[in-house]
DNA sequence: TCACAAAATGAAAAAATGTTCAAGTAGGAA
DNA sequence: TTCCTACTTGAACATTTTTTCATTTTGTGA
């Protein structure tokens, strides 16, 4: 019949009045192709071919309206760009008020939303982290527990301890919180297996390998590394990694940029999950924001150790436009 | 969760939030509803209710792009108020032009695009019909063939000849033209009988019940029915024809208002194929249009004696809004 | 005319989607 | 509390859609 060129169809033509008809009786009227193959004469298969041509061609145009779509569309995209299971665009903190803070906020309402009964969650460490609890409010009791992922029950990380935050958060979901009993970091190699092999401690670690859910932050390799608070690296040390392709860390682990574990010599000293053990839970929420963590947050989510990003509008922005 | 209401969600609720991401993932990122589900930890039927929810209300719209909508729009809305299989709107006729010249080329051009090789073409009667000859241009030979679907391959109706259409018909296509040589209407039912039983017509007849697309139209019980022009009928008949609730006829048979046949005492005397035969044929167009028309029209396609219309703009306009 | 490559076709197979149903669950009234 | 009705859920089933593939058709250049 007519020479069907790619992508342009004379409006006038009756290939392009065809594929109208055929396109308003499946999408308006709902007849199936077979169907509509019937009252045309055309085969079941050429209905299809046509449809997916009108798709093709624009004559049929599928719309998601999404008002506000501006924190959707990043999600969206991050999603997308990261193979992410899901991501929470926060916005950006006002003049004066903390970024950890929105963080914190964005992360505690999305796991009010997936949490459920059964479930076992665990909490990493960090600032943002500790302000979780504050906006944490599940309206219903949920059967759940929150665990430690890494030693430190007794410790505290600028300020705030693991073990509050776990218990927190274990008291206003109405659940249980399991803690470890130990340091997160011990003196020496011999030291942590020794501790590892403790039962109680040992059951401890494999509950966190369990975890459904694991909320965490990543840092650069900087002051604020958890090793260097521990003052088992010195400036010196941190040099050398960035020097040798560390680009940041999560739990005391390093990664190099695109997300790879880089190991330290201190690896076998922190009593904790490892960076495979993250990449292994269901859901792994990566909460990270500002412009220090791009290239960090870049390579844990290049690296898959995370399924889940909770960051702000202005780092979301950067993750989508940069590299 | 949240109670969902029938068709309004808050555009804020994470819910809404869903419904746009699994949208976006369905129909911009193409994943399967599997894939989907996979990702964001829901079961394939829920994933399904979600994306069928969001068309409901609105989040995914879904448009057919139809430029110079109204001769497409008034087409489709025919198709679908009468279950036709096509319908084709002809442009008014300008003033000084002839209405059954702008109907002439909307069948000849339609029958160009649906005429193959093998297939059989029977012709009815009516000064429309004559013209189509003139607007039948077929890009190629086709090895068809035409037949009259009523007696008169020498009589004249309205001053054009069966016989001339049909013919000219064949040529213009390259195939073969197939003759009822007798007249359209006997003197008695005795006389129709003898010629029916002659092989030669009974073969064309029958011919003609197997055609693949018929072209024919339609009139008002009034002074230009074939029963009138051949003087079987005079006023009076017609007045008692049309009390008795004849609405009008297409080959010599009436029908009433909802297309039923309307028996008369002359059904036995026509020789040419019935209004049942016609609903058997898979194509069979009703080429005709005007105000006196409407509810001839309309009582013929209620009746599903024709699958296709060809009429004009005014005309299929009256068929959407009246009754 | 022939031969060849590209495009179109539809039957069958595979995949995806939609529906039903039985079981479970929340919310509300007594 | 108990009972009741309403809704929600996902596995199993049914249907529809899409892809694949072998074949035919069509256009093109020799």
């Amino acid at each position: 019949m007519s020479l069907s060129s790619e992508s342009r169809v004379n409006t006038e033509s009756n290939e392009y009045r065809q594929i109208v008809r055929i396109a308003k009786l499946y999408y308006e009227e709902e007849l199936t192709q077979e169907q509509i193959g019937e009252q045309l004469g055309l085969s079941r298969v050429k209905v299809n071919r046509i449809l997916q041509r009108a798709r093709k061609i624009g004559v049929v145009k599928i719309t998601i309206d999404a008002p506000e779509s501006d924190p959707y569309d990043l999600e969206h995209a991050l999603t997308i760009k990261y193979k992410l299971r899901d991501a929470i665009v926060v916005p950006d903190a006002e003049e004066g008020e903390a970024l950890w803070h929105a963080l914190a906020k964005g992360a505690a309402e999305w796991l009010v939303d997936h949490l459920e009964d059964g479930m076992r969650v665990g909490l990493g460490m960090g600032r943002t982290l500790s302000h979780v609890p504050l906006y944490f409010n599940p309206p219903e009791k949920i059967n759940c527990s929150f665990c430690e992922v890494i030693g430190g029950a007794a410790e505290t990380s600028g300020g705030f301890s693991n073990y509050n935050v776990t218990s927190q958060m274990a008291e206003l979901a109405g659940g249980r919180a399991e803690y470890v009993y130990a340091p997160s970091i011990l003196s020496s190699a011999e030291a942590c297996l020794s501790f590892k092999r403790e039962p109680s401690i040992a059951d401890a670690l494999e509950r966190a390998r369990q975890c459904d859910i694991i909320l965490q932050s990543v840092g650069p390799v900087n002051k604020s590394a958890l090793l260097y608070v521990h003052g088992y690296f010195d400036e010196k040390d941190l040099e050398e990694l960035r020097e040798n392709g560390a680009v940041g860390d999560a739990l005391g682990r390093f990664f190099d940029q695109s997300g790879n574990p880089f190991p330290t010599r201190l690896d076998d000293q922190i009593l904790g999950i490892t960076l495979a053990d993250l990449k292994k839970v269901p859901w792994s929420v990566v909460v990270a924001g500002g412009s220090s963590k791009v290239p960090v947050i870049k390579a844990a989510l290049q690296g898959n150790l995370f399924s889940v990003l909770v960051t702000d509008t202005k780092t979301a922005e950067q993750l989508l436009h940069e590299g």
